[in-house]
DNA sequence: CACAATAAAGCAATCGATTGCATAAGATAA
DNA sequence: TTATCTTATGCAATCGATTGCTTTATTGTG
């Protein structure tokens, strides 16, 4: 069902048709009834694609998460994406995987698709390789990377400080009277490259050297690696007092793995994560986390997005405070 | 960047560019790596919409989720999109809510994007209205149903026997001894109402009368009310020996309301919960919980929509079946 | 009743691609 | 050298909308 079909059988042009379905004025109040009658009877829908092309905006935006699946990011994505819906646009989300190759050949397909803005999840979208594609593919489309960021004009990015976030916990566990405290990284990224600046920060502002430093970094984010890795760091070090984990999802494997190995949590060992997830309110005791404002930092990415769709290109940088929930594994 | 831009700056026609990017015969090898070279230096994508136009195919397909952020449907639309990108389709993803009119709308915005294939995602979307707005908005895609279905001519579901696996449930908790066995239903939906007959004939089977049967319905389904509603039943049923859960977040609250309540799991209390997510292995003890293979599920109901998309559109009613994975808790 | 003013509807170009058919250029054969 | 046959390229229609401009119908005024 096209518009021109609607246009014959109501004995009118396809002008005409056209101009009832947006509701424009100048239409003979019976030609207007009987062309809805119309529309409805065949329940037709104006082709967004078409419409797209003559009007130069498709109403799309694209969301690139490295993987959906992740707690974190599909929060913030239904946050962004719930946003952006009720504003009529429709958004495209993908998972791109961790590579850079996937994530150029991503950004290429939201080009071709027209995308009239970009939100690129998480930090590993902060890389030079993700940089270079945007200036060669979405060179004029506004883009907003949560929890990273990339120097270009049309760019903006929210990020949160979780580097004083660690080194606040830290702190924490220094006021608990932790001696030695390990931190352990899940993967690679620009914000756990953050994360561990601020854990060598606090231990030198609590009055520790290089050597206090103790690094665990892992091939694999999960549950279990959380398990394993926490009970490699135990093993080797028997010292240790408190663990900060670049994530929940590892800590609440450290929680498990701790107490399998005989620790008491929090008072032979204090366990903190990051990202504050469900999970940390499910194991037991419950998790102390680095609350890194996932809800607001999405709110913030969507509407800098929204002024980006508005008006022109833009490249903000704003940073949100993170803060300590504290509960019962420190 | 159009083809008339690349063509006008080569001195050839259009068509000629046009079949240059389709790498279509019938154009000399000097030229064709003229336009090539331009198509590079200007990063020349063709726009997918006036593409899609001309060719009748958007290459496009919608998923329906009521809620993209419960673990077990994301797990599922993670494993659809990697299938259909793959193939060249983009995905629109996107969340409903719950209320059926939210749902038409959505459907009405896939058509208007004319998506050439839909997933719905959760036994939610098997509802008259849902029905109505398929056969008024989208007649002619192959939709299938994950979890669920409609008795449509271009609707496939695929499903789980989860009543048959409640009942094992309810078979296990009585093999281990317990008594008194209570069912949780964390919502409405026709496959929480497949899983309540499940749970009424284990008990039956089992030797119990409709006397026995003990049903709590909340009313929003989270952590928080897994733990009320777990602690209001316990009060009200002190000698409750066995419960079942519609789904593992909310077992999980139970099981903490169990703790701290005092009973000891397995021993006094035995908590099953469905969907096999990692919640379960997260808390403590690890729970037992009903496999329904969302992972398998899934797959199917990709090479289902797949076949639609190649030809015509189907309508295939296929059954997984469930399993118990046995862990602490029971 | 003629003419101006206004309202309603239609025409045709446009958006950015693809493709069947026509045409021009080059190659081969007689 | 001319006729014939490829091969390479261009022309123009098409997909399904929107919109400025023109044309036609209707109403109002002197």
């Amino acid at each position: 069902m096209t518009i021109y079909d609607i246009a014959k059988e109501a004995g009118v042009a396809a002008s005409t048709v056209s101009r009832v379905i947006n509701n424009k004025p100048g239409i003979k109040a019976e030609t207007r009834k009987r062309v809805q009658e119309l529309l409805h009877k065949y329940n037709y829908t104006p082709d967004a694609a078409a419409r797209g092309l003559v009007m130069q905006s498709t109403k799309m935006v694209g969301i690139l998460i490295v993987d959906i699946r992740v707690t974190h990011h599909i929060d913030s994505a239904f946050v962004i994406e719930q946003e952006l819906t009720k504003r009529g646009y429709c958004c495209i989300t993908m998972s791109t995987g961790p590579t850079d190759e996937r994530k150029a050949e991503y950004i290429r397909i939201l080009e071709q698709r027209r995308v009239e803005g970009v939100i690129l999840m998480g930090s590993m979208f902060s890389t030079e390789g993700v940089k270079q594609s945007i200036r060669e593919h979405l060179p004029k489309v506004p883009v907003v990377i949560v929890n990273g960021y990339l120097d270009l004009p049309n760019v903006s990015g929210v990020i949160v400080d979780e580097d004083a976030g660690v080194t606040q916990c830290v702190n924490l566990l220094a006021r608990k009277g932790k001696k030695k405290i390990a931190f352990v990284l899940d993967s690679d990224s620009p914000a756990n490259r953050r994360k561990q600046q601020g854990y060598y920060d606090g231990i030198i502002k609590n009055g520790g050297t290089e050597d206090d430093f103790l690094v665990y970094k892992m091939d694999e984010s999960s549950l279990y690696e959380g398990y394993n890795i926490t009970v490699k760091l135990l093993k080797e070090h028997p010292d240790v007092q408190g663990i900060i984990y670049s994530i929940d999802l590892v800590a609440v494997g450290g929680v498990r793995a701790a107490y399998d190995m005989g620790y008491r949590v929090p008072e032979d060992l204090g366990l903190i994560g990051i990202d504050n997830t469900l999970y940390g309110e499910i194991c037991m005791p419950k998790l102390t986390t680095l609350n890194n404002k996932l809800e607001d930092l999405s709110e913030t990415a969507a509407s800098i997005l929204r002024e980006g769709l508005e008006g022109k290109p833009q490249n903000k940088k704003l940073m949100l405070f993170s803060e300590i929930i504290e509960r019962e594994s420190t």
